[in-house]
DNA sequence: CCTGGTCTCTGACATGGGTCAGACATCGGG
DNA sequence: CCCGATGTCTGACCCATGTCAGAGACCAGG
């Protein structure tokens, strides 16, 4: 099966069929459909321009930080300033002072700058359109499909995990909705108090590692590995934001804690879980995990698992 | 089913959510892997070089004519040349009069460019390996078979139809590659002095007309409409190219060619047909098309179809 | 040989995207 | 209150892309 193949071979070479096919994607994409668009949805504008435009109406109203804009859309502090002043010129957006800290300034739309930037809208919705028009329902169907099925794999290919400080901001946001959708799926809620502790340090190196899954900088999914106090190395606090999942995020996850469970000696990864949670279950049991007799007296547990390391 | 969906409503309105997904799925194409990918090839060199250096290294070698490089890339030939001579300056491309018209110049790599469009190349497939490698093999056969999809669907919503000249060289090339492909499918052969002849005149208006199925700018495919002698019109010359087969284009011709017809005041299309052609019949029936007695004397003929037209 | 047309090249120019250094206002902490 | 840090803006640049007009070489046909 697929999925062995995958857990044995790990990363096998890809084959030239593969590149060539991805190769030719790109171009059709790129060049046939990508020609038309930028170029035409920002119309008589500069495409850095509209693409501020777009940017400023996307934040809830109520205006976006200038700082913001610069870290979206990753521009020069003089050149975004300068973006500003021309739509300010043309009377689509209005920088003023933010009221929390007065170096900040805040950019927000215009009554103008919304229309406009609906009409981008338009544009881009009678692009993608005119795309879909000429074909069949049922080939509409067929690329629909497809299109979702590559946007996912995309994204999929596209996450990437590495270590990061426990007390780092997203850490601390993935290890919140971590407790939070456990305490809506476990049969009897879920009290961070009652399970057993875990503080940021036993999640740092020396005594741990803790593990961020991003896509474009965006944290879907997290796990720790601690190290202490036994010899095996203890799985902990996997989460997989629910809208990156199907991707096999958890299973890279699962993967990447093992390089440094086998750097620190560890003969093997345990790990605790609860029984409603079937899907992590499933996975561990594919991934190579064993069920084995309570090794702790975690509340919330009804399963225990490990995984022998070979050194 | 699907099909007879598609005969029946033609074009429905494009639902709101396929837009959605042409457009996430677009954003992700072209942000996530097009960010990457133009900046990343040309690396230390300018794209619109290395773009040239490609299409110079993508002709036979022996060169290419400079008015060939500016048609296919679209230049103007003031920055054509340009581009040529800073090539030139770094020893990538020579650049010589033709032999056959000393006006027109000849591009051609040197050595230097030839490993240098290769190092372009490779660089080209690392990107596209980079892609797919931290995909498990099931996701790779995955996004494979749906880029493929993706690719030849988009394919066939860029097939345009259009009347053109039967005298037209690309009308011309289409007619002697259909009448070569007659000539081996055709149990004995095809001899067009020997079949019902069609004068270029009778595929003109107000005789006729002949449609032209281009692919970006490239034909793909052809049909011609007679309106004389009789009352109904008559469908003869339908071909597909090979490589463009399955995408739908012999149906859009098919499609296309009922609206002269209807403006002629023609009752009906009518067509023969030789018992080879299985997908043409197939299509023929699945459009409409009932068979009827023979209407003509065609040697190479076995089936001869009809379909009404409301007026 | 002349003429009109074709092909390429050069120079002049405009614009958009992007970088850099410094000016200036403001903030937070000692 | 001072100081270093932060956030924004301005001015001065650079380069790639692209457009336009005209010059010069060459071709084919009369």
């Amino acid at each position: 099966m697929a999925t062995v193949d995958a857990a044995a071979t790990d990363l096998p070479d890809v084959d030239s069929g593969a590149v060539e096919q991805v190769r030719r994607f790109h171009r059709i994409v790129t060049q046939r459909v990508g020609a038309l668009d930028d170029r035409y949805l920002a119309r008589d504008r500069p495409l850095g321009q509209a693409r501020l435009l777009w940017e400023i109406g996307a934040g809830a109203d109520g205006g976006v930080a200038i700082r913001d804009l610069r870290a979206r859309l990753d521009l020069d502090s003089g050149y975004l300033s300068r973006l500003l002043r021309a739509l300010e010129a043309d009377d689509l957006v209005a920088v003023g002072p933010s009221e929390a800290d007065r170096r900040v300034r805040v950019a927000r739309l215009t009554d103008r700058g919304r229309t406009e930037r609906a009409v981008l809208d338009e544009r881009s919705d009678a692009l993608a359109r005119s795309l879909v028009e000429p074909l069949r329902p049922d080939q509409r169907r067929r690329l629909v499909t497809a299109m979702g099925e590559v946007e996912r794999l995309i994204t999929a290919a596209l996450v990437a995990v590495a270590p990061v400080d426990p007390e780092d901001p997203a850490a601390q946001r993935c290890l919140q909705r971590y407790a939070a959708e456990l305490a809506t799926r476990f049969e009897d809620g879920f009290d961070t108090g009652r399970s057993r502790p875990v503080d940021p340090a036993g999640m740092r190196p020396p005594e741990g590692t803790f593990l961020l899954a991003r896509v474009h900088g965006e944290a879907v999914g997290c796990v720790a590995l601690r190290l202490r106090p036994g010899p095996e190395a203890e799985v902990k606090r996997m989460w997989v934001d629910p809208a990156a999942r199907g991707l096999g995020v958890a299973r890279r996850l699962l993967d990447a804690v093992e390089a440094p469970a086998r750097a620190a000696g560890a003969p093997a990864l345990r790990l605790d879980t609860n029984r409603t949670l079937v899907e992590a279950i499933a996975l561990y049991r594919s991934a190579g995990f064993v069920e084995v007799p309570a090794f702790n007296d975690e509340p919330y547990a009804h399963h225990w698992f490990e995984k022998r390391l070979e050194h």
